[in-house]
This record gives structure tokens, sequence and C-alpha cells, in this order.
RNA sequence: CGGGGAGUGGCGCAGCCCGGUAGCGCAUUCGCUUUGGGAGCGAAGGGUCGCAGGUUCAAAUCCUGUCUCCCCGACCA
């Protein structure tokens, strides 16, 4: 274990502070409940909007920008998607400031540049692109509209924790507008799918897709679907989110478009997104008590080499040789990071790279290199080996391969061991008490129950699963009809 | 907005109860020895103790006021 490392189970938020900290992923910044990421962190999260960013092109989506202001009566045309993010909108009131005449040096709002209307300061933005939209859909011919935007947006949260909830986030956005029912909700669920894919196959993080129940829905949806996945603290974390909005926005912004057969109807539209948030959930799926892991698919450099050695002559042999290796590993389309830095040590540099979590490390001394050996060190398990330098390239890269799946099998099996049933609401709390992690259960579909479920264990439903066999039973609670089991825990 | 805690070199802290003019670890700089798991020794630089008053011969320490931050709740992707 690191030096000075907190562990998972001693105090997992100083855990998770330690890694983010060490792996030099992200900081708390002088403004308020707002974060710097830092290069590597920005890194990582530069390779999962790359890959995301591909799979929604290949599914027809193109990216465009729309501004960082609502206008306040925008904003409030929806009306539920307002109140919803009423209670956490930044609001800009003036556009100027003067020097204060009562204190030199300062300066202060100038009164007489308010605004005659205040500017919301995105939380979402399907008021600003549903009143562009406007503008855009006047015949069947011009849907769908398959928008994304890569944006901040801005939530004036209480608490805050790093990537986890912060009140500047980093986030992509769908905008969808679309002429039937039916081609909106197949939209919301292409994009989940997607979502899902993506934290499995890249991040190797297993999610259980599902819908949300009323009181957890976004703020004007009809639906909201989502993937949940559950943390090595087992608490649950929704990692992302695709919302069937019906034609809420189309009335609220009055987008009509002219059918086939010339009548006017109403757009029906689809919203979805995941945010830096998903570095939070990278972080604590994998990490271990030396610090980060990444899956090799995000991980800026997927293999990084330390030399070792004495005095120049050595560094000269042993470094020329790392070189050509690095080329041999990199024709493989492998990311090689060579680290020759004479200003740390070796000792300094693997523990340094294992709190960054990189995939493998290879180092070479003398010994290795007369030999003709290099030694292969894998992130996820610690384990080192000493290769011959033969054909290292394939075998790293089917290492690599390992590794992404021996992660992703890790997790998953994480998951089915924290995932119980629960047939007795006594039961359901034991078990919330011992172990946490995903509890299915019967539930009578109303928000009382959820609701008093919430307050006397604090447990809520992350979502009421696609996968689940639909097998009939009894609310835990009431008693009443139940049709499916619905999945609780305890929640980020 | 409720309930707790903390502000002391860049970072983390001790000192405060019982007042005597500031210390430790890490980091930084220099020198020598080192380099296969966060090197060792020696030396050096760096702080108006959050801010404003008060008590006192004397305040980091006691008193009053004030500001800020963190943690736990409520809210939330």
């Amino acid at each position: 274990m690191a030096k000075g490392f907190p562990t998972r189970k001693e105090d997992y938020s100083q855990w998770y502070n330690e890694i983010v900290n060490r792996a030099d992923l992200a900081e708390h910044s002088a403004v308020r409940g707002c974060m710097v990421i830092k290069p590597y962190g920005y890194a990582i999260w530069e390779k999962m909007q790359q890959q995301l960013d591909k799979m929604f092109k290949e599914t027809g989506h193109s990216n465009a920008y729309f501004p960082l202001f609502v206008p306040k009566s925008l904003f409030e045309a929806e009306e539920k998607n307002a109140e919803g993010f009423a209670k956490e909108c930044a609001v800009v009131t003036h556009y100027r400031l003067k020097s204060n005449p009562d204190e030199a040096g300062k300066l202060m709002v100038d009164p007489e540049a308010k605004l005659e209307e205040e500017l919301v300061v995105r939380p979402t933005s399907e008021a600003i692109i549903w009143n562009t939209y406007k503008g855009w859909i006047q015949s069947y011919r011009d849907l769908p509209i398959l928008v994304n935007q890569w944006a901040n947006v801005v939530r004036w949260e209480m608490r805050t924790r790093l990537f986890l909830r912060t009140a500047e986030f980093l986030w992509q956005e769908g905008h969808t507008a679309h002429a039937t029912r039916e081609e909106a909700i197949e939209e919301t669920k292409t994009i989940l799918d997607i979502y899902a894919e993506f934290a499995q196959k890249f991040m190797a993080m297993p999610v259980i897709k599902g819908v949300k129940t009323e009181s957890e829905r976004f703020a004007g949806a009809l639906d909201t679907y989502c993937i949940e996945a559950l943390m090595q603290d087992g608490k649950a974390l929704q990692a992302g989110t695709s919302h069937f909005l019906g034609q809420n926005f189309a009335k609220a912004f009055d987008v009509k478009f002219a059918t086939k057969e010339g009548k006017q109807e109403y757009v029906w539209a689809s919203s979805w997104g995941v945010s830096t948030r998903l570095m939070g959930a990278l972080i604590m799926s994998h990490s271990d008590d030396n610090g980060l892991v990444l899956p090799p698919k995000l991980a800026p450099y997927q293999v990084v080499m330390v030399p070792i050695y004495k005095g120049e002559e050595q560094r000269d042999t042993v470094v020329n040789k790392l070189k050509e290796i690095k080329k041999d590993i990199e024709a493989k389309g492998i990311s090689v990071k060579l680290d020759d830095r004479d200003t740390h040590k070796p000792g300094w540099k693997f523990a340094e790279y294992e709190f960054k979590g990189v995939p493998i490390r290879l180092a070479m001394g003398m010994r290795d290199f007369d030999a003709g050996n290099i030694e292969v060190a894998r992130r996820d398990t610690l384990e080192k080996k000493v290769y011959e330098q033969k054909d290292l390239a394939n075998k790293l890269e089917h290492l690599l391969e390992n590794i992404q799946e021996n992660l992703y099998q890790k997790a998953v099996d994480f998951r089915e061991d924290k995932s119980q049933k629960a047939d007795s609401y006594e039961e359901f709390k034991s078990i919330l008490k011992q172990k946490g992690g995903f509890i299915y259960a019967h539930w009578d579909g109303t928000a009382e129950t959820e609701e008093k479920i919430k307050k006397e264990t604090k447990a809520t439903i992350r979502c009421i699963p696609f996968t689940e066999k639909k097998e009939a039973g009894k609310c835990m609670v009431t008693g009443k009809h139940s049709a499916q089991r619905v999945i609780f825990a305890k929640a980020y």
C-alpha cells in the first residue's frame, strides 16, 4: 500500500480525495464549489470525449454550440423544467462594473447597468435550444434534428465533491427533435445503449439500464432512462441519463411541423447527457489503495517506460534501447511514455505511475539489458514479470486486452456479490445496513411508499431495470401488488 | 439554511488549557555520496500566527467582534 494512503475501508471519501490528488487529476479552485481539472485528469476526460463523440457521430448526430446564457423568460417557458432547476441557478443581473468612489482601487457593480431581463447561466440547455429549434423546423422534411453539444453548465449545489458534484461541470448534452413519438423513444433508447456500451467496453464499468421513477425523473421529461453503476463502497452512481421529453418542450416553445398530410403537429423530443461525473465513476470503480487504476482504453498513455541506470554511460545504453522498443510498441497503436527524466529516481517513478493508474509499466536496467529482457508490471494486479524483449509489442497488446477484460470482470463480480434480493422490509433494512449494494425488491409503484423508504433508510429506487425478468410479487412495505422488482440503493 | 470543527512558512500540523517574542514533518535551494520500489548526510532560504479591537510590562496563547474555509444534514448529474 502507498505511503500515507487511507484505505478504502477506513474512510472512503478520504481515499477518493487522495486518489484524485495523488494521480494529479483535479483540485478545488478558489471559486466556491468549482473544480480545476489538471492536465492528466483532462487527458482522461478527452479520451472519453473522443470515444463518445465518435459513437454519436456513427449514429448520425452532429455537434453544435448554443449560448451559455438563457434569458429568464425562455428559461421559465417549460414550467416543470424551470421549477426543477430554479433552486440552483446562477443569475446574471448586471453587465458592467465601475470604480468604487468610496474605496480607492476597488470595483463595484454599476447600478445603472442593470439588465432589463436577467440571464440564467444554463443548468441545462433545453430552453435555449428549443427556442432555437423553433426557427429550424417547419416541415417533416426538417426532421429529425440530431444535435449534441459539448459544454459547461452551472448548478449552484450546496455541497460539492471533485468530479461527482461541482458547481460548474463539463458534459455533453444531446437534444433531438422527431416527427413521431416512437422515433423519439427509439432515439432515447439508442443513446442509452451507447452510454451502456461506452461504460462497459471503455470504462470497464458494468451498468444496469432502466427507467427512473416519477420522483427521480428529469424535470420536464415523460420518462428518464438511466445507467446505474455500483461503486466500491456499495453506493450507486447514476452515470448517464437519456430523457424522452414527449411534446413538452415543443408545446412550451411552440415548435410545430407540417406532416406529409399537411397537418400541423408538435415535435417529439429527447435529451441526454453524461458529464465529468464519469471521471468520478471511473475512479471509484477500479482504484485501489495504491492509487488510480485506469482501463487501457481510456489511459492517456497505456505503457510507461522507466530506465534504471548508474551513470551517464549506462543511462545512454538503456534509454537508447528503450527508445528502440518504444517504436516497436507504438507501431501497434499502443501509446507509450518513456520517462527518462534524470531528476527523479526509479522508485519515485514507480510510485508516481501507480498513483496515475498507468496500465503497464516497463522497467529496464543493465541486468535486463544484458540478458535481452525487460520487466513488465501490470497495474491491475500489481504483478511483475520479466519478459524477453523478443516479440514484446505483441505480448503487450494482448496484455492490455487482458487488463481491460480483467477490470471489467472484477467490477462485474463485485457488483454481483453486492446485488441481493429482499423479500421483506426487515430483510431490506438489514442488507442495507450490513452490505449496501443493489437490492432488488418489490414496490407498489407509489411515490408515497418510495418516499417513506427513502426517509427511513436513505435508500432510493435507482431504476426499474429493463433486464429484470418480470416477476410479479408484493410490495415489501405495503403488501400491495408489484409487477416487477426494482433496484434500491444508497446513492451519490 | 440547521449542527459540529478549523484558520500558524508552498502543503500537512504542533504550540493555546497554564501569556515571555514561533517549532516539527513534507516540499524548495546548494554540496557530497547515491540510483532494481517514494535515497542518505550536511547546510541554507522561507511565517506581521485569518482580520479588527481590547486586557497586559509582554498576546499565536486571554476577552470581544468579524470574515473565511471544511465536515455532517437538507438539495442534487
